[in-house]
DNA sequence: GATGAATGAGGGTTCATTCAT
DNA sequence: GATGAATGAACCCTCATTCAT
């Protein structure tokens, strides 16, 4: 394991997660980070080597792992299936939501992927999360309760696109619906609660043979 | 209008539309755009006064408005509400990947923004969509074959959020369901086939009363 | 003698003149003067050969020559040398507010002087004025009314210096002197009386024995 | 006040005003100042923020303030008020001469005005000159020394305008004399010495009732 | 370990001029 | 004769990084 990071380092990191979740990697200067951070420009270099490298460790850092999430999901024997599939579905909603800045922030570096060293952990990490959701669904389908012939990737892409697209278009929503006064908090666990049942719905529809 | 554009221009266009779509605003220079297209450097400020006011010339020609098809749409008589929200996913699934490269360009700067005349733009059309996808679902409530409390905006984030990601994830599909072979224009036929059935069974399940 | 101008080239030479004199020459782009013309931006090399062709033009016809007017003034029997001195000072006065415009870019360029085509007619300018004042003042030497031992060139530089600065400050004069309502033709009318006077004074004080 | 600038700070500027001084602002590119300085061109955006700023610091340590002279003069008790007026010229004329090449760049920029912390610079300077100016004649004019109705800023033109004007054509003044073999240093006494004589001369004349 | 100084490369843009028509 | 298109050079400035301390 890396050796743990002085609390300078980890404000550091901070600072540079949230400017580039605001102008993007190459839109924002080692300058900007150091600045807004309040410490030497040099720091940057000499702490984490490079630019790039200090990416590399936002992403160590901020990458979901639902594997051992649904590892225990699997174990669990008091919920049925689209209950786990439920419970994974908050999971994944939880954990984008929780983490705004770095989705951000990766939802433009798997367009701008330059760096082969994150396209190297996108690229795990999709595999990693397409293997869970093959294991969950598997289940499903094996205990008879999911249908044969579900698209995963696709079912994948309908969850992850459609809280990625909410995150995206959160302040459009927030007008949409007058919601303009409500504390972000408040606003936040609303848009939660709505995106759960909303995808759920959809789960339901798709992986039970209801449809 | 505007003046038409030289083949010259649109040459230039198409390449910094490439260009941006691969590494970005940022990360691409006016000497990699003049650069792959053959130009003078000093071209880009001639044509278009300024990088910025390149990219805002694409984002005003690529634009997708579908105002005029959702007026047709509901126009037409031969179609049910439910037949007529199918033509229009399908419209955006075509739309979309018919500028996978603009789309690209318009995740990023949908998070990385700061030009006010693009942010102006994603807006206006944010909102003219937006309005659309409400005429018509009115239009199947009235019609009593939709229901009634249907968050649009969070069903429109799944139209496009679901597309949105399959074009970041096109490849990593490719591979899951070992296509490899396949040639670039049918998997695209295949994938365009796939997303148009599973939106459209999640439409059909969102709005009907059968869920 | 040159061809004649065209009207357009005459109308870009004062275009050029009052940008010169106000930017500079350097701070002076051919597109600023071909566009404050309204004329096309390569018609100044088209025209004039350069940029620098065009401000040697300028020189060329707004350089003052006071030698027929010194040699008029030598001949002239009804005047006494005060008078005639006078009567040089007066032109000096006028020809330079006259030319305010182009007497400021004289300024400039006797200090950045680059062009040497520009250089030798300045110089050239220098030579024949102070030879003319020399023969005014040999000539009122000769008659017993001017002192010995003027330094001629000490002289003009008081002429040349006090209206060129005078020319400098004007808004300050005006200001100082709270004549910010005066009409601006009124105001030089005033200035050149006033100098005028002031200058007068001096050169009688110089020049007679009444010191 | 402002932080002491370090050795090499000090030499970029008095490059810096070596080459104003004798192409302009606009006529000397900040790699011209850094070539002529030995260091990197990025030094001087480093140092001093741009090329304007640099300039302005030029302005800063080098416009000349005769306040605290001129308040020394007044409270004198051992000279007269034209032997103060006198010593004021004289202190005109070093500052001007020490600054020779200060000088000529403020010449230039009279003109050229378009940075507006410069313009403000000037402005008060020329009111605090006139200032002092005005204190020394309203005591000579007490003591029933100088005359009434003098024009003090036509009388600041022509010591500033003398001076100034001399500065622009000394190479001429030294030919006219023939004094093409004198060395630099013993001409420039010389011609402070002949100021000095013409421009008291001058201010005699005008000041004093003996006119 | 930490930092201000300094650097070479490259950023977008504007320049005066020339070319093809 | 006159012009819009096009050019290569140069503009000032900022970049991420390294150096000396």
């Amino acid at each position: 394991m890396k050796p743990d990071l002085s609390s300078k380092q980890l404000q550091l990191l901070d600072t540079a997660e949230l400017l580039f979740s605001k102008k993007g990697f190459d839109g924002t200067s080692v300058r900007d980070i150091a600045e807004a951070a309040g410490i030497n420009t040099a720091m940057i270099s000499y702490y984490f080597g490079s630019k790039e490298k200090l990416m590399e460790e936002i992403f160590e850092r901020k990458s979901m792992n639902i594997r051992e999430k649904v590892d225990n999901l699997i174990k669990d024997e008091t919920m049925d299936p689209l209950e786990k599939m439920y419970s994974l579905v908050d999971t994944y909603i939880e954990g984008i939501l929780q983490r705004k800045r770095f989705h951000r922030i990766l939802l433009c570096e798997q367009i701008i992927n330059q760096n082969p060293h994150i396209i190297g952990m996108m690229e795990k990490m999709k595999t990693r999360n397409s293997e869970c959701m093959n294991d969950l669904i598997r289940l499903g389908q094996k205990k008879g309760m999911f249908r044969k012939n579900i698209d995963i990737p696709m079912l994948t892409n309908t969850l992850v696109g459609t809280v990625s697209h909410t995150l995206l278009t959160m302040d459009f929503y927030k007008n949409y619906h007058h919601l303009e006064s409500m504390k972000e908090e408040e606003f936040e666990r609303l848009l939660k609660k709505k995106l759960s049942v909303h995808i759920k719905n959809i789960y339901k529809a798709i992986l039970t043979h209801e449809l």
